[in-house]
DNA sequence: TCCAGTGTATTAATCAGTTAATACACATTC
DNA sequence: GAATGTGTATTAACTGATTAATACACTGGA
C-alpha cells in the first residue's frame, strides 16, 4: 500500500480515489479485508482521522462494509464495483473535455498528443507501480 | 467578460486560467487592453484584491504588461502567447493521463469515449459561449 | 478477566484562500 | 488645480475545509 499525494486535493479524497482505482482494476477483490483505520494511517503517514474520514466516505458510497469492530472489507456488490470503474473513467473524460474544449483544439490533434503521452515513460512507470 | 467559477479551485487561479484561454484562442489579441482591476472585480463580482492577485500573477508570467497607471494590456510577445496555448494543452493532457492510467483502460477505449463526449452537447454550448 | 485492537465521535487547532479596509503615487481629464 | 480613475501595497479579519488530539465503546482472544 503506497500512495503519492499531491498538495492540491484533500488527502482523504486522494485516499478514496486510490481505493476506487484498486477496486476498479480488480487489485482489491470483493470481500477482501482492508487495513484498519489506524494501520492505514501508519502506512500512509497520515492522521488516523483522515483515514477514518476516507473510510467513512467509502462506507457511505457502499464501496466497503464494516461488521462490528473487525476490519472493513471491500463490497461484494458487483454492480457497485463495475460502476466505480465507469465513474472514474467518465469523470476523467469530462474533466478533460471541459479543460480542453475552451482552447478550441481540433479533436484529432488532441487525440494525437494524448496517445503520445499515454505511452510515454511506460517503462519507468511499470517498475514503480507493479 | 463572464466566467463560471467552480468551488474547487481558488478564484484567482480560475481568473488567470480564463485569460490564458482567451489568449490561447486569440479571443484576446496582442496589445489589447483588458479591464482595470476594479472593473474586472465589478464584472465578475469578486473582490478587487482577488482581481489584483490574478493580474499580478499574469504580469509575473509575462502574459500582460502595465505602463504607468493605464489599464494593463495583453503581451505582444508571440512566443509567450503560443507557449500559453501549448502549456494549457499539455497540462490538460497530462492531468488526464495520470487520472486514466491507473485504471488501466485500453487507450482506444478511452479515445472512443473521449470523442463521444467531446462532441456532446455541442449545440447548447455554442449558444452560450459564442 | 483484561487488554489490545477495532470502529466511532467530539472538539480544537491549523491553514489557505478570500475578503475587507485603507493608503499612496501617478496621470488624465474637466 | 481638483477630481477621478489608474496601479500598487499593507494589514487585518473572516471563513470553510482539513487536519490533529483525545476520548469512548465494543469485542475477540490470550
Amino acid at each position: 500500500m503506497k500512495v503519492t499525494f499531491n498538495k492540491r486535493d484533500p488527502v482523504y479524497v486522494q485516499v478514496v480515489r486510490h481505493f476506487k482505482e484498486q477496486i476498479a482494476t480488480g487489485n482489491l477483490e470483493p470481500g477482501q479485508e482492508i487495513p484498519s483505520r489506524r494501520e492505514l494511517a501508519n502506512q500512509l503517514k497520515i492522521n488516523p482521522n483522515t483515514a477514518q474520514r476516507a473510510y467513512k466516505e467509502m462506507e457511505e458510497a457502499g464501496l466497503i462494509f464494516t461488521q462490528g469492530n473487525s476490519p472493513s472489507k471491500i463490497t461484494r456488490d458487483e454492480n457497485i464495483i463495475s460502476s466505480v470503474r465507469e465513474e472514474l473513467i467518465l469523470e476523467a473524460v469530462e474533466d478533460f473535455v471541459s479543460a480542453i474544449r475552451p482552447i478550441k483544439v481540433p479533436i484529432e490533434e488532441v487525440v494525437g498528443i494524448l496517445k503520445e503521452k499515454y505511452n510515454d515513460d511506460v517503462f519507468e512507470r511499470r517498475d514503480k507501480n507493479d
